[in-house]
DNA sequence: ATTTGTGCAAATCGTTTGCATCTGA
DNA sequence: TCAGATGCAAACGATTTGCACAAAT
């Protein structure tokens, strides 16, 4: 049983309890997996993170965690509004940290999302939405390429 | 060989000459099946399909095709420029045939997309690309929900 | 005749689920 | 204690691929 690994990890980070608190408030148990993958998602700036790349983050930093769960977590966080699911293409999803209003660029050589400076992109002349229908969000995709 | 079937349909048809050069401007054999799938792709307006559903549709026209084939030849259209695929969710890929420069609505619920009038829309205030990097097409899907 | 396309079934990829076990409050 | 979380492996849906066969030029 490797928990006790963990354990030390986590009780070491000096904000386990913010994050603790930051679950608890959204409504999820702070457990070890979820406070470990909190830690690796919101302690390093935005990120953009498939399910797949976080799973192999938290086996190289030796959190014991399956892949199911990873799915199960980045899921609960995107419902609690801590993260944001990012639609760019058709396979892969890509979960956003940073969860306030902005748009993203993709460089579609190498599958990477980046977030658009938050002050720019202005969206006008929105065509009414069909009958009985409301706007729930306006995503805007920068496709981007390497210069010819 | 319900070959013989297929053929009646294709040579019923008053645009397919017009397809056939459709196909070889774009570099691909007129093949009895790219044929039919584009027949059933370009002569009804602009859709959004998918290959299941256009897999289906094909089925019932008693147009035998398998789905490999329509995956294969909706991505040698998509290459072609003659479609235009459209990421909106990470799971089903949309195929447009509308190739010109507009935007989409999509209706989470009913999983469907539609075109956003292409008047509509302005996108400004675009920043500046990263280095090396130049804009390959800018994306708006307005995600759109029941009114409350 | 040669090249290219097609069908099928099996393989793959990302993701989800069922269920027995474990853990946090 | 005991609802809720986790791990595992199997299930899953969408898509791709390998290869023998068929059709187009």
């Amino acid at each position: 049983m490797p928990y006790a690994d963990m354990d030390k990890l986590a009780e070491a980070e000096c904000d386990t309890v913010q994050l603790g608190d930051k679950l608890r408030d959204a409504g999820l148990r702070p457990t070890r997996q979820r406070l470990s993958l909190a830690h690796l998602l919101f302690s390093k700036g935005n990120r953009h993170v498939s399910a797949e790349a976080l799973h192999e983050e938290a086996i190289i930093a030796r959190i014991p965690v399956s892949l199911a769960t990873v799915y199960n977590t980045l899921h609960q966080f995107n419902e609690a509004g801590l993260l944001r699911a990012v639609a760019v293409e058709s396979s892969k999803t890509y979960f956003d940290t940073n969860t306030s209003d902005h748009h993203h660029f993709f460089i579609e050589e190498e599958n990477r999302v980046v977030d658009v400076p938050a002050s720019h992109i202005t969206v006008s002349d929105l065509p009414e939405p069909p009958q009985g229908m409301e706007v729930a969000r306006v995503d805007v995709i920068v496709r981007l390429r390497a210069k010819s």
